[in-house]
DNA sequence: TATGAATGAGGATTCATTCAT
DNA sequence: TATGAATGAATCCTCATTCAT
């Protein structure tokens, strides 16, 4: 292996555990020591790689959310309608989810912890225009249903936001109860119905969306 | 003033005090010494009325909680039917936002921040109790509505769910970008749409509610 | 009760939690919070009493070596010869540990304990004092044992000196090992065979005293 | 200088004046903040070497323990018959006191401190093994005696406990005694005929050990 | 360039003592 | 006289960051 190769190896390996431990225990709680004993680096070469623990946070964020945006942008021209594409984003979001729960976690700490107050603001500027990035597709498929006549007039920025806020929000809380083994409803159907409702509510015809109708209340436990 | 009415007022205090640090800071990242000087008393003396510092936090959720309820519980029994109802509560919760943002800072913070790991069972059980609470208010009305014939049949508490993470995560992410000063659009009919727009995705005579039309986007920096 | 009687109750009771805690935690880790609720008075109750933690432990030590005295000079005056003088006050001095093995731990802490360094000169010499009337006793009886031609002439202080730290070794030895769970030899044999031990080697006729045979290693562990 | 010697150095210092401090101060008070500055290192490099200061309370005494038990065990092969040998390993017990009275103060105060109850239990048995071997020594010696016919048939096991708590109570007295500025005998005579009384004791032919005569006073001060 | 030993500021918690009621 | 709330010094331990090797 090339130094080149093996520099960009290191890298790698330091934001995968970052990631990990991030992810576990949030930015104030986790520890550099255990970061670089995962990552098989001495605590020292952290600091040949990032500047500061802050620095390396923003690191893990930002792959994050370029991974988000490309999948994002390519599940949203699957469908021949505002209401499928719609649903196409959902399916994927949701799918990756499973996959990478970790990643939407410290996707969302972001806006919790504490640090942000510390972070440059070229940073924060960078992690919110990821945001708008994600929002302008979304926007981009309420505006293409609007033009056909198939959504009603509306302000469609608006509608983008709640729907982003639904979903996010929707795994976010199932994510918290399901760590703190709080017992919860079945996060798939109601995160789908969430966006179906909303769709329904900004459909011209509204009966094209037929909504579930009430369930027995089965739970679900913390693994 | 009485020894009895020293105790109580000092106990008020830290309470008071905590509410600030905690919900500027964070659990982690609060100090302790902040909150006894900005309570008037001694570093010990928070240690008289609260075991450590996690207690003394949830001390706070705890009030937090108990204020919401008896609010929320009076909003919903105002109005003649659903939509009127949840509108009643939608605004309700969004003044009392306007008027105790740190509240709801910290009312959310429980989700996010690390502590909950380490708080006792017991606690973490009480905290969600609460939020079930307020989604029985929501659900009542819903299911009021349903009965009537003013909705369509479906899932209530589904719908109730998302109708509440709707509300708070336009809330709390229009505070975080707040704080982080990054623009955003004005909060209050973002807040009140996105509640019409799922209340008439569920209405048996959805042109009852009609959708604002497109807005031209007015940003709002924060003060 | 007068109030004179009430003052002395909550003085004795206060010595007596005292003597609990100091017993099961030691000077520098008991606590005077659990001392007053022990005893059922407040804490500031204590200072009324005593002027310091130091003097409320010297005045826990005073008591027992009172106490000790007293038995001592007793049970020294039984028995017709040096020998069985000298088993009576071991016999004694072993039952009273049995009794009351807390008087004993306090006994000896004060030589170990790191208060010492702290506390006014005035009452180290008087607990010191102490320890020199107790071995007065037992030097009495040598003394006597010599003159009468019972006992070889030696050097009678140190012989005492010699008893007296063998007798508190063993026990404070045997309750080492019992409060850490360490096997141990039964104590009472051990105990008895060291006095007649070093009595026999200053007996003018050993043989009057038959050593026991080897034991098989009965041991013992902790209740 | 490399840097494993530099290590090693850092170790050897910081375990040097703990040694210090926790023999003047005993394991609660002593000051790890005094420790540091001692050892010429900031408080925090401590934790590199020790994760506790139980730990490292430990480290001083097993290091210690270890120095005991080389010295006693050579001292044991000198001499042509149990009473010399044990002369010998009087003497030399005696004399690594005199050299290293430290070592024996925290020897012995890991008896009577109240940590004992907080370390783990691997460690209470490691330490109280060191114990054991010493007294296999002594045991050994005394066996050897018995079986050439020199010492009396007896309990060898309760002999050899018996000469070890009279050795380490005179020298422990006496260290006490010298630190409070208390009045005592001169200790090596004391000392080294405890052993020949307790020796004397179970001799088959008691008359080879003359006893030493009465001595006036000689008093001690604590220099 | 990588290492990892050293740093030292920072923070939670304890508890003997004081003093106003 | 008794109370118990308040005090605040004392101290263990953590961990992001630095820098000599």
């Amino acid at each position: 292996m090339s130094r080149d190769e093996k520099k960009a190896e290191s890298r790698r390996r330091i934001l995968e555990s970052a990631r990990e431990v991030f992810f576990r225990d949030g930015f104030m709680k986790a520890n550099l020591d255990e970061v670089a004993e995962k990552a098989g680096v001495a605590k020292g070469t952290l600091y040949r790689y990032f500047e500061s623990k802050a620095d390396l946070y923003v690191a893990v964020l930002t792959r994050n959310h370029e991974i988000f945006h490309d999948l994002i942008k390519a599940a949203s021209e699957q469908g021949d309608n505002a209401v499928d594409r719609m649903r196409s984003i959902a399916r994927f979001y949701f799918a990756h989810w499973l996959d990478h729960p970790d990643y939407f976690q410290i996707f969302w700490a972001v806006d919790n912890e504490s640090v942000i107050g510390e972070l440059p603001r070229a940073v924060i500027d960078q992690i919110s225009s990821f945001w708008e990035l994600n929002l302008n597709v979304t926007h981009g498929v309420l505006e293409d249903g609007v033009s056909s006549g198939e959504l009603v007039p509306c302000d469609t920025w608006e509608v983008a936001n709640v729907l982003w806020e639904v979903a996010n929000s929707l795994i976010e809380s199932d994510n918290t109860k399901a760590r703190r083994q709080i017992r919860r409803r079945p996060l798939e159907p109601l995160y789908m119905h969430a966006i179906e409702t909303v769709m329904r509510g900004i459909l011209v015809e509204p009966t094209r969306i037929q909504l579930s109708p009430a369930q027995p209340m089965r739970e679900t436990r913390a693994s």
